[in-house]
DNA sequence: GCCCTCACGTTTGTATACGCAAACCGGATG
DNA sequence: CATCCGGTTTGCGTATACAAACGTGAGGGC
């Protein structure tokens, strides 16, 4: 049917769909990810959905419940807690490594630009998010260390399916926005130490955030 | 061929061989791992062996140079020091958590397992790094965080090859146990800062030892 | 009426067959 | 002699076939 190399390949096509449905959450937390019934409606063969499902295992994003079921992984406070954790230890250790080796007006101009942000309209909500996304990229470039960058590919896509439950308040989002203007400026500085606290304040106040979310949300 | 549930899945056997081959160096960092070659010669089909490399591709202990060739990752001076930088981060994390949350007691035994530890005999060395584990896992239990023990899991299966490059020396082994006693000391004495900051003094001995260990090696 | 047992269906794990693309090699030609 | 072209071979990605095991439900026995 697909060919070597077509262009992408089916096991790939399979996992960005299921990702994608994971974090956008179509497929639901506990939902069943059956082989055969997921490979018919992906239009791939059972192969390559298995091939797909054991990278998202990988990920922790499916769970095999037992050998016969696998599910969509559960998320609730205490996992948001706990890749709070992993998240701080990483992020903090990358703006450290990139306030000494990445580049200054790039992430001077980075600054810059999250003082532009203009959060009232969701087309700039969607911009920030961007913006943030070329944040991480710069700072994964800048730190060059793949065991790193890797790990934290792997939290932040647990990070999507995080925001997508707790939404952001408007007011949130403007002091998220000061905060990375002020980890963006630190890393121009050099200042590692600065952009480590500065990393650790943004990441308290996010899980602050997002925790009174949850709770607002189920009273 | 083989059963469903063959008390254990071929492809898993496949990933365990695997792995200890490249642990242990049987399988040199460069080395081709064609899909054919290596199902016949573990004695499973293509498709397990298939699921076995996407794992090891995952730990990033192989590495795909193209659609045709998989190979065994190299492991040089600089992706150590990388390593180690993730290393800190994650184990200066979990100590700290480890601290807070551990059951002093069970650290205090460690600990003083440590000052026990006889490395003159070969025999005592392995028992040595047994022990080590077994620190390892008590922090990974008492963190209680799966990302967590997920992403260290992960360093570790790389830091088996280090510890193979670079031989450890009697004078270095007998500072490691020392630092490893200093740290137990630390988490049973609930004192963060101190399991955090004794981690982060043996991991740069450590490093500063293996980098030392290979220039010598390759002069 | 309840429980145990057996059988069938469903689903997974593994093996294998097939198709295509790229690399290698040989020969021919400039 | 070098270079280019075409055939062959090798090897991966995918699909499918097959076998085993778990779950479920029905039927019979106590």
């Amino acid at each position: 049917m697909a060919s070597v190399v077509d262009r992408v390949r089916a096991s790939d096509r399979a996992y960005a769909a299921l990702l994608d449905e994971i974090q956008s959450g179509a497929l639901a937390p506990g939902s069943v990810l059956a082989e055969v019934e997921q490979a018919t409606r992906l239009g791939v063969s059972r192969t390559p959905l298995r091939e797909a499902l054991r990278r998202l295992a990988a990920d922790g994003l499916v769970v095999q419940q037992s050998p016969r079921v696998t599910v969509v992984a559960g998320l609730d406070a205490a996992d948001i807690r706990a890749l709070f954790e992993i998240r701080r230890a990483l992020e903090e250790t990358s703006a450290r490594l990139a306030a000494q080796r990445g580049d200054s007006a790039l992430f001077a101009a980075l600054a810059e630009e999250f003082t532009r942000v203009d959060l009232s309209a969701d087309e700039g909500r969607d911009d920030y998010y961007t913006l943030i996304a070329r944040l991480d990229a710069e700072l994964d470039a800048a730190v060059a260390n793949d065991y790193l960058s890797s790990a934290l590919r792997t939290v932040r896509a647990h990070l999507v399916r995080v925001r997508r439950m707790a939404r952001d308040k408007p007011e949130r989002l403007a002091a998220s926005a000061a905060e990375h203007r002020l980890i963006a400026h630190a890393l121009a500085s050099r200042d590692a130490d600065l952009a480590a606290h500065a990393t650790h304040v943004h990441l308290h106040n996010a899980l602050e955030s997002i925790l009174q979310s949850l709770t607002e949300g189920t009273p």
